[in-house]
DNA sequence: GCCTGTGAAGCTATTCACAGCT
DNA sequence: AGCTGTGAATAGCTTCACAGGC
């Protein structure tokens, strides 16, 4: 991969729907063999030209015979955007949140696991939730760069986010996750998704009540 | 309002957040005064121009001199967003990530209540979860008709959400919030806006590792 | 001078249209 | 015939640049 010209966000986004549509199969489950562009198109809701030009901007191929190879399709995304030996994640914020996306993460992505959970709250602290061992914040620094952790989690209330966001930046993060309904103000350096659910659902909330003729999808 | 010549998700989406940094305040949490494009643009994390454009959509004038009333734009931005008597929404799966939805939308918007709940396991049946009634789904239609409610939170395993989006949609349910990392299929009058947790982990793993030089914000 | 409001330009993302393969 | 791969066109969103003024 000799320049890679700044692979688009929403190309990353798409490409990681891909895969879990591969991985997840058939609507019978079973492993699939060889996709057309159009049937992995319609399992991810895009369109079939889209789905051709995410996997031309990866260098994977098909064939006007078979389609493209599942497998091996699956394999390219992995070797696309997982770390090569695998990557930590952490969570700050032990709440009813941050329990929840524990549970929901935990086993899911093994290259990316969550390997640590911070939380001011002492009872919390040494404690195993949700399979995820949680520190108090001061052992951050330490924790952050013993396990290589880039990847932050913000759930954390909205006062503390930028706060939060400080102390894991400066432990060495360089992506977040951010549930809190702040913009995090962050060097252009770093990457952060912000999942705001209140936007979200107002959103929905509004095109609900809209009269009709809409498109869907999102992100 | 005589056109309203179908206003764009991305949009309707920062009205949203605009709204919610005005009503937090200043930085010590006093309530605004006035606000200039650019501090509204610097509380949200995006350009004044934006701003104002947005503002100019909604129909809404500042003044060179002072900026934007803030009261004002709140009530405008309400008046725009809100559905005028209130709105209810359901949620359905209450699981670990349903249960930190009810508590997490709580009282956070009282004119978009989560009005019921639902989940088929027999032993949350009519329990009042985290302040939300939960009942069994084969009360989906009664209770969506009664409550007039049009908006529906998604928060089952993946399997089961295509058919829970069926069952809500037949109960007269026009957007959704949808958690579960499936491309739903719905008529396009549907509205969905799609939360995919684990592609947002995967965009910020993906990031995080690139050399630097990135954007930021999302959605 | 500093801000709002906005036409025009610039970018980015997606789709169109079709050449080429098997 | 039906699919992949891709230049060209289109659509949609954001910023530029500047006119005008609680």
């Amino acid at each position: 991969m000799p320049h890679t010209q700044s692979i688009s966000d929403k190309i990353i986004g798409r490409l990681s729907l891909y895969r879990r549509m591969l991985e997840r199969g058939d609507s019978s489950g079973e492993p699939l063999d060889h996709v057309f562009s159009h049937e992995l198109a319609s399992m991810a809701g895009v369109s079939a030209v889209l789905v051709r030009r995410d996997l031309m901007t990866i260098g994977f191929s098909g064939n006007p015979k078979k389609g493209y190879n599942a497998g091996e399709l699956i394999a390219s995304i992995g070797a696309f955007l997982d770390a090569p030996g695998g990557q930590n994640a952490c969570l700050v914020g032990v709440g009813n949140l941050g329990r929840a996306l524990l549970a929901y993460f935990i086993y899911r992505r093994p290259k990316l696991p969550i390997a640590a959970a911070f939380d001011n709250d002492p009872e919390l602290a040494y404690r195993v939730i949700r399979g995820c061992r949680c520190h108090p914040i001061h052992d951050m620094p330490r924790i952050i760069a013993q396990e290589r952790i880039r990847v932050g989690i913000i759930t954390v209330p909205a006062d503390s986010a930028q706060l939060v966001a400080d102390q894991l930046l400066r432990a060495g993060v360089t992506g977040l996750l951010n549930f809190a309904p702040v913009a995090l103000r962050v060097p252009p350096s770093v990457y952060v998704d912000n999942i705001d659910m209140t936007t979200s659902l107002e959103k929905v909330a509004f095109f609900a009540r809209q009269p009709a003729r809409e498109k869907e999808v999102a992100k």
